[in-house]
DNA sequence: CGTTGTGTTGACAACAGTCAAACATGGTGG
DNA sequence: CCACCATGTTTGACTGTTGTCAACACAACG
């Protein structure tokens, strides 16, 4: 089974199937963590590995929740759009997040490629089924909703509450927080658009807020999408709203 | 072992001895739904049923996330604070709903008693241990935390990207979802402050935004606490940001 | 009947949004 | 190599929605 062309996501073969998820980087934390060798074969009934080229919309909100996914490699940003296009992105998965939680009978958020991704693809019966061989595999999807749930009501209190200022700051110490080392200096993996459909601000206002804060010594703008913290107390200060 | 008195949380004896989980409402919605008689007995070493005073606040945010909790009669506010006394409320629970799911180590929201209230507490590893000896438990509490995530997205958006009117449309849309025989006739859970808070606004503009609403034919305010949904489809228009 | 809590209304301020123009940046092709 | 264009970002002037502060209305209650 090889790449289809002519259409941007294309089938890659059964996921068990690949050698990769025993280990490839998201087996850590991705379902494939919690099943062995002997079981993966198995695995290949329930799941097959799709690519999908950047840009694409591979979620679309409202359709039928026939499919769960987990990311392999890439990046993926979710959200939900209103009628006269303005955009609320909810958030992003990377590799080893699941996708297809936040689902009733259809998907509650649109799922874009930020860049070449490749997924692994459960049908929803077939997840019921896995689930029920591989009882481990419930702790990580319990695992998985409560961290997307404390990260909701983070979001909930600083898109509801916060002011442009203060959502900056939570958002540069968020991107620090992610960062392996602690690095003072953060490299945005987004453009202003991103960041502010992120927020709930328009970019705009981003762009005015973040010069606001160098010039206040808070941080230096190095490039477009590099930033230097220069004193992570205030901006600390500042992100819980003191 | 009775009530405790000269404390607002009185402790009232094994949840599986009461009897009620086998009756009560919350079993249809609760975890109680899937265990038997013959197992309810084992029920009791895991949990407790609690009393809880109206107004009190039994979950700190930030406190050790030691304990899951589920509502067996009452209603609970689930919020966040910020130093300076900005509120945010994230939902609302109701007989049968967990609390809890969203934490890590700690509990990421505080939450009140609204009116007299009655929980079952089990302790998480008391709840790792149901999990294990009752798998079918594993699937409500997925479909808790599905229910959860796809409301939170749905709050995201609304606070992020919604007007004023636009929040209030669809708050009144969403209390109305709630009644069982979709009356147009509302009462209003909560104060105007409840208001304000889950929906990110200040009182005075839930009040003026509500009396606008109400000047343009789509509601009537015929008490403080009680509305009538005069022009249903566009309250949803508005509510849709159409 | 005052008192207290809650809700409404008004005047005003401010934060963030809108619209528009100037300014970078990066890629393409001459 | 440079001109050109497309895209994204910054900046400015202005508007508008929502927040703030304060006064007032009203009901519940002792």
């Amino acid at each position: 089974m090889s790449a289809q062309t002519g259409d941007s996501i294309s089938t890659l073969g059964p996921c068990g199937s690949c050698g990769q998820c025993l280990h490839c980087e998201a087996r850590s934390r991705s379902i494939c963590s919690v099943i062995d060798a002997e079981h993966m074969a198995r695995l290949a009934q329930y799941s097959h590995r799709l690519a999908v080229a950047a840009g694409r919309t591979f979620i679309q909100e409202g359709e039928t929740a026939s499919d769960f996914f987990i990311v392999t490699s890439g990046h993926v940003k979710l959200f939900a759009l209103m009628p006269d296009g303005r955009r609320q992105i909810t958030g992003f998965a990377q590799t080893g997040d699941f996708l297809g939680l936040a689902s009733g009978a259809t998907y509650a958020f649109s799922a874009e490629a930020l860049g070449a991704l490749s997924l692994c693809r459960f049908s929803r019966s077939g997840l019921t089924l896995l689930r029920r061989e591989f009882p481990e595999l419930e702790n990580r999807l319990m695992e998985e909703a409560s961290r997307e749930l404390v990260q909701a009501q983070k979001r909930m209190l600083l898109l509801g509450r916060k002011t442009a200022r203060e959502r900056l700051a939570s958002f540069l110490l968020e991107q620090h927080h992610l960062l392996p080392a602690r690095e003072i200096t953060l490299r945005l993996p987004m453009s202003r658009t991103g960041i502010a459909d992120y927020l709930g601000l328009t970019i705009e206002t981003v762009s005015r807020t973040l010069n606001a804060l160098q010039r206040e010594k808070l941080i230096t703008i190095t490039q477009v999408t590099q930033i230097v913290l220069l004193n992570l107390p205030a901006l600390e200060n500042l992100a819980r709203g003191g």
